[in-house]
DNA sequence: GCGCAATATGTAAGCGCGTTCATCGTTGCG
DNA sequence: CGCAACGATGAACGCGCTTACATATTGCGC
């Protein structure tokens, strides 16, 4: 309809300064009319490029990660990726499936909440030479790229405020998990640098939400429990907590302290405002992105691991 | 490797039964060694299904959303499908800018949460031919499928018990956005049909978090406000006021009362426990999803829309 | 006016599969 | 034994692009 090849079209959309002005002008006109859009698919079939980056994480309901993926999300639509989602849930054979259904798409990148214990999966992934982000953690032997920070030493900051501020009862309230395993040994770590008894834990395995903080405590409490404090492995845990204590007449954080992590959306704006450990989730979600389009310019990343860190924030629950 | 060719290999991955039981052993084993995965872009090509899914909405942060996206993500993934999240932010523009993005991969179903109001995005999206599920809402023009419920009919339940309780000062704090809109005009509705005056009404435009509520209501207070029930459109919202409401010394609901909207997972187990209305996220997700998959499988679709209804849940707060 | 570089466009060869159609045993039955 | 019918497999084509490479066309310096 514009009197040219195929060839010039495919110019128009990815190289439009090869083209003379007045072509560019003509194969607009035309594609404005036709309504025509690329067949992204068969291009980077072609191109061996699918602009296609797969993110993978446990879950985004009351999730700390739903902040990465959506930051993610957002930078790579500016530099015209998609983003395929996959949701694995917490069990292993899960993430072994949205592997395969991802790694099947050839995509140009894979960004990962946590790490692929399975070594088997691990070896695909590796095979598959796409750039690949670890994030929310620093593990010990990475696959290719990192954008995390030390679940030690947020579990050993919590333990050394717990000690400074003298509470001689703490009680771990935490979801099952490998990160979270690790902060709980930071914390167990740093009382007993300051010749403190290992701290009482209360692991569960659903999902963390208000509810299930609440009923934890509540059964801690009734099996007579009398912490002086309570640290939990999220912001939502640590509110249920708080709204279990103070539905039993305690006074937070008077009679007890209650520590959270995540720094969540809301966590400034309760009562009592949170104190937590704020994790910049936006910021995983930029750097990673931002390690991705190096990669994909073919430039070389030179430092491949980043540590965004962590802040204890104090307020007024602990 | 297997000794056979590539027509073979294919049906093995698409038809196996088609195979003699020999055959796809020997297959398998090559697969295995090989670490062999079809290449799912190429494969999209040559059949002309993606088995790709288009996810729109605005955002997946503190979002009632995220339970669709989330129960979508679910059900695609055990049907062999992937979803490719847009995430379209609330200017119309991303919205434009997403479905384009994801229009070039050709996928086999676009699900939007809301509708699409540009008419020239809506024309682009019929001359697609494919799938489109609009969400969250009964749109008076369908552009195919729908999966929702009626936001004015939202608005009248909740005013209905606002005059049935006898709350004479209404104020109404409700983010910006057509579908809030609708159920802002059904509550005010519903005042009129009882002979009550329009509610007081304040708007944001920003995203609804708790301190969002907060504010809102503490600068309402400040400026002489003096509602007896306040009515949300999140449970966020609502419980950012509920907590400023109490950090000024007000019970609530003795002396005020808090409706939100959602049923957001943590509504049960705050202090007070929030009145809203249930919306039953997953359900929309799942609902949605099996359209998708009945065209998929060639069938006609009888009733395409579905209302998924809502419920008033009373709970303490109102 | 010539040669050469630079610019603009077309030509054609794939990219890695799915799919159709033909082929080649095999089996069953009269 | 012969033929039809059927199941299993391979050859070849094409999906809609990208990308060397080839082919005009133009401009410039000498």
């Amino acid at each position: 309809m514009a009197g040219v090849s195929g060839a010039t079209v495919s110019r128009f959309f990815n190289a439009p300064q090869k083209l003379s002005a007045e072509t560019a002008a003509r194969i607009k006109g035309a594609v404005d009319e036709l309504g025509y859009t690329p067949n992204l698919v068969a291009g980077g079939l072609a191109s061996n490029r699918s602009r296609l980056v797969a993110a993978l994480a446990p879950t985004i309901e009351q999730s700390i990660f739903a902040a990465t993926i959506q930051a993610m999300t957002d930078e790579l639509a500016g530099a015209g990726y998609s983003v395929m989602l996959g949701l694995t849930g917490t069990r292993d054979e899960h993430v072994e499936r949205q592997l395969s259904a991802v790694l099947g798409r050839r995509p140009d990148g894979v960004i990962l909440t946590g790490s692929i214990t399975d070594p088997v999966m691990r070896q695909r992934l590796v095979a598959q030479n796409t750039p690949i982000i670890e994030t929310w953690d620093l593990p010990a032997d990475p696959i290719d790229m990192v954008v995390g920070f030390s679940h030690d030493a947020v579990g050993r900051a919590v333990g050394s405020r717990v000690v400074d501020k003298g509470w001689k009862k703490p009680l771990l309230i935490s979801a099952t998990g490998t990160r979270a395993a690790i902060r709980q040994a930071g914390f167990t770590q740093a009382l007993r640098q300051n010749d403190r008894p290992d701290p009482e834990v209360l692991n569960f395995t659903s999902v963390t939400t208000v509810g299930q903080g609440r009923r934890t405590f509540a059964q801690a409490w009734e099996a007579g429990a009398r912490p002086d404090v309570v640290v939990c492995s999220s912001d939502w845990t640590a509110y249920g907590v708080i709204a279990e204590a103070q539905s039993r007449g305690l006074d937070v954080p008077g009679d007890l302290a209650v520590i959270g992590f995540g720094d969540l959306d809301f966590s400034a704006d309760v009562n009592p405002s949170l104190t937590t450990v704020r994790i910049d989730g936006h910021a995983i979600g930029r750097q990673a992105v931002s390690f991705l389009l190096q990669r994909a310019r073919g430039e070389r990343v030179a430092e491949s691991i980043v540590d965004v860190g962590f802040e204890l924030v104090v307020r007024k629950s602990g």
